[in-house]
DNA sequence: TCGGCGAAATTGTGATCACATTGATCCGAA
DNA sequence: TTCGGATCAATGTGATCACAATTTCGCCGA
C-alpha cells in the first residue's frame, strides 16, 4: 500500500554520463550538464516535476550535487521553483513564448555577427557536418537528434567569439524553450521542419554580416513562430500536471 | 603564525537582513537576495573572493544556504568559479564591458517598451520618487544610494509588465556590471554622473514608446560608455587579486 | 458521491561531517 | 639565492541526517 506523492515516471534521457557530459570536475558540474542537455534537447517536457531524490537515484549520486545542479538550472530559467518549493519544468504560454522569440531575435543575430570574423575553415567544416547531421535527423524523423543538432549548429557559430555575456544569455534561452519545442515537434513531426541553416552558411562563406544576422533571425522566426503558435493557440502547454501539483 | 590562504577582508555590505531582503521563505533564498543586492549596488568589488564559510560566518548561517545562493548567483554571471574551484567576483575588461553594454541596449529598451502600456499613475509616482532620491544621492556623493536608486528606477519600469524572460535576463546583466560600476563611481565621484531619467519619465508621460526606448538606450550609453571606458583604458579592473589567487 | 480529517509518505532544507583539493609557508639542499 | 618538497590550513565537495513542510491516501460521515 504505497502512501505519499505519486512517483513521477523516470526522467527519460537524464541518464548515465555519455561522452558529451562526462568530463573531469565536480560531480555537481556533471549533473548540471546532463540536466541542461536534457532540457535543451527536450528530453523532459513542460510541466514535468523534478525531485532531488528522484534525479539522484536515477543518476546514481547523492542528492547534494543534484541540489546544486537544480539550483543552477533554475537560476537560468530552465526549471522553476513553486511557492510550495517543488521544482518542475515550466509550462509554456503565449506571452512567455513571445518573449523568448523576441529575446532570441535580439541576441542571437548579434552573437552571430560578433562571431563571424572568428569563424575559420575548421569551424565552417564543422558547421557543414552538423548541418548534414540535421538533415539526416529530419529524414529519420529523429526529433531529439534534430534538436541536438540545431543547438550545436547555433552554438558552433556563436562560440567562435569568446563571449562571456551574450552567449550565456542565449544558452539560458535555449534551456527555456527546449522542452516545449520537443513537445511541439513530437506532435507535428519532423516533416514540418525545414532546415534553414544553408542560408546562414552561405552568409558565413560570403563574410556578409548583415546576411548572417538576417539568416539567424529568419531561422528563429520561421522555426519558432509559425509552428508553435498553432499549438499554443489551444492554451498553455504543460499546465495540466503543474496545476495538479501546485499548492 | 597563521597558515593557509590570506583571509579576505569581510565582505562589506553583505550583512544582516534588512527590510528589503528579509522575507519569509527558505534561508538560501534570503542569502541569495542579500548577495545579489550586494553585487548590484557594488558593495563587493571585482576581483574579490567569496568563500562559503566566510560568507556563512558573516551572515550567521551554515554554509549550506550559502552554497545554494552562490550557485544561483554564479549561474547568473555575478560570480565566477575558477578552475581551482574558488569563487570570486569577476574582473572587468574591455570586451566583457562592451558585451554588457550591448546586451543592455538590446534588451532594456525592449523591456521598457513592453512595460509602457502597463505603467499606471501609481507606478509613475513611484518612479518620480525614486528619481528624486537619486538626485539626493548624487548631491550627497552617496554612490551606493545612487546605484540602488538607479537599479530601482529601471526595474520599476520593466516590472510593470510581468516578464519571465526579458527581465530576468536584464537582472543577470545588472549583477555583472554592478561591482565594476561601483569602483568606477568611487574613483570619479558622483559629480561625474548625470541623471538622465527625466527624459524617460517624459516619454512615459507622453506614452511615446520610441522616445522611451531612445531614452533608456541613451541612459545606458551615456551612463556606461563614456565614464567607464576611461577606467578600462588602463586595463582590466579586478585582475590584480584574481591573478594572485588563480591557480 | 463528495468533502473533511488524520496519518503516512515524500520532498526540500539546513546542519554537520569527513575528505579531496588547493594555497601558503617553511625548511633544506644545491 | 633559488628551487623543490613537506606540512599545515583553508576551501569546496559529497554524503548523510534530522526536521519542517507539503502531498497523498484512506477512512468516515453526510
Amino acid at each position: 500500500m504505497k502512501r505519499g506523492i505519486d512517483q513521477p515516471p523516470p526522467l527519460g534521457g537524464v541518464g548515465p554520463p555519455d561522452d558529451e557530459t562526462a568530463v573531469d570536475g565536480p560531480l555537481h558540474d556533471r549533473v548540471y550538464r546532463q540536466l541542461r542537455h536534457a532540457l535543451v534537447t527536450g528530453r523532459i517536457v513542460p510541466g514535468r516535476a523534478v525531485t532531488l531524490r528522484g534525479l539522484a537515484q536515477q543518476l546514481g549520486v547523492s542528492p547534494m550535487p543534484v541540489r546544486e545542479a537544480i539550483r543552477r538550472v533554475s537560476a537560468e530559467g530552465g526549471l522553476v521553483v513553486g511557492a510550495n518549493r517543488r521544482v518542475w519544468v515550466p509550462a509554456m504560454d503565449g506571452e512567455r513564448y513571445d518573449e523568448l522569440i523576441r529575446a532570441r531575435t535580439l541576441l542571437e543575430p548579434e552573437a552571430a555577427v560578433r562571431a563571424l570574423p572568428h569563424i575559420d575553415r575548421e569551424r565552417l567544416d564543422r558547421l557543414r557536418d552538423i548541418d548534414d547531421s540535421i538533415d539526416v535527423a529530419l529524414e529519420r524523423g529523429d526529433v531529439e537528434a534534430y534538436m541536438a543538432g540545431n543547438h550545436r549548429f547555433h552554438f558552433e557559430i556563436y562560440a567562435a567569439n569568446p563571449s562571456r555575456v551574450l552567449v550565456p544569455l542565449i544558452e539560458s534561452l535555449w534551456l527555456q524553450f527546449g522542452p516545449f519545442m520537443r513537445s511541439v515537434y513530437g506532435r507535428l513531426g519532423t516533416a514540418a521542419l525545414v532546415d534553414h541553416h544553408v542560408v546562414a552558411l552561405d552568409a558565413i562563406i560570403a563574410r556578409d554580416a548583415e546576411a548572417l544576422a538576417a539568416a539567424i533571425r529568419a531561422d528563429i522566426l520561421e522555426g519558432m513562430e509559425l509552428i508553435a503558435s498553432t499549438v499554443l493557440a489551444a492554451g498553455p502547454v504543460g499546465d495540466e500536471e503543474v496545476d495538479r501539483r501546485r499548492a
